[in-house]
DNA sequence: TTGACAAGTGTTCATATGTGCACTATATTT
DNA sequence: AAATATAGTGCACATATGAACACTTGTCAA
């Protein structure tokens, strides 16, 4: 696998790299071709796969534009570590939510927690939750893993959600339909919960995310 | 050119920097719109001409994935932002692993994780993987799910780890018995496979945590 | 000299993908 | 009440783009 490159692959792998990061996407297959005189994509083509062989770029078929370059990890990972445009978001861990409160009046901060930007704005104003119970295990959420909720985003259709319903807060699947707001849990044990106009009902937030440590 | 954007283009200016951040390459208009649910692509073209207009994305005419982020100096990150050195630990998420490789020379880094040093000792020099396929999905880890792999940690019985069986990587629960290592799927359909001395086998590392963003 | 490999041509084909139009709906502003 | 901006649907269409095939040429090692 240490295959290395002929010169002609790696004039076209520094094309791609430059063509990226001048463009902001990569080219196509006739975009490398004209750039190289290459008139058939074929020839083109039987480059990137040995580029992809020998492990410098990964394609995603049937994709246009869909190559992307591999970094190698051992020599880059350390520049790329810490650039200055990181900004690492701390949300609070609650353990428990108050009953019959504002979310804004939770309590018990268990810790807090670090979440990549990627995946957070930080004017989102999330949170983490731990979850009791099994409710959601066909969604993959188990006792004992927290989530990030996001109180600020509208929640959707068949979105997971995390409600207050009669001063307790649950973690379901949210479905309105007919008019008819359902809590659904992701557990055939589990009835859905059909909200009634009694009902002291309120979503909370939105789930984004779910995280579990092991041990 | 001060044009503050809604809600929604917030959204799908992000949703297209996360996504080109992970892939390499920018969004279709139906990865978009498939994203937050707009059947059509011209509801999410108006949002993407919107967000030229207001400075924020460049797009180039009928080209496929041709939208390229415009980078703005602007100082939304003063708090949070930029702790040096910081005890943040950001970890490589890598997308594949090369087949018959030894751990250290996997490649294709799809981006980063921050993770929390709550959770991960900086020493120990994990690593984030994408999970493909459901073989694992009893113990709560689904498709395209993270998980976090920790290679200095010794495996016990009974704990899920990644491993290298015949040059390919799997992530399975770890049983020893009888002197014999079996790797079983948390999924009914799927049968343990039980490693013979003719195989390849090779520990990568332990699973420490899953990750999973919804949307 | 045979064979493997790199490099390329010219073409066909299916489909991925952006563009454009007509129409609807809901706010907010004038 | 009318106008305007935002957000969206559903469709038709042209073309951008990757995939595949058969064939050619030159280099280099066995």
């Amino acid at each position: 696998m240490k295959n290395k490159l002929t010169d002609r692959q790696e004039e076209i792998l520094i094309f791609i790299q430059q063509f990226t990061s001048e463009n902001g996407y990569p080219p196509t297959l006739r975009e490398i071709g004209k750039h190289f005189q290459i008139s058939s994509t074929f020839g083109v083509k039987r480059h990137l796969e040995a580029l992809v062989k020998k492990g410098h770029i990964n394609i995603e078929s049937n994709a246009s534009r869909g190559i992307s370059m591999i970094r190698k990890v051992q020599d880059d990972f350390t520049e790329t570590s810490f650039n200055h445009e990181s900004v690492f978001i701390k949300i609070p861990v609650l353990g428990r939510v108050a009953a019959g409160l504002p979310i804004t009046a939770i309590e018990n901060m268990e810790g807090s927690l670090v979440v990549d930007p990627m995946f957070l704005k930080k004017a989102e104003d999330a949170f983490a939750l731990r979850i009791r119970g099994d409710s959601m295990i066909n969604a993959g959420i188990n006792d004992g893993d927290l989530v990030i909720v996001s109180p600020n985003e509208q929640s959707r259709n068949g979105d997971i959600v995390v409600a207050m319903l009669n001063d307790e807060a649950t973690v379901k699947r949210f479905e309105l339909k007919d008019k008819k707001i359902k809590l659904i849990a992701e557990n055939n044990a589990y009835l859905p919960i059909e909200i009634k106009s009694e009902d002291d009902f309120k979503i909370v937030g939105k789930v984004k995310g779910v995280v579990r440590w092991l041990n």
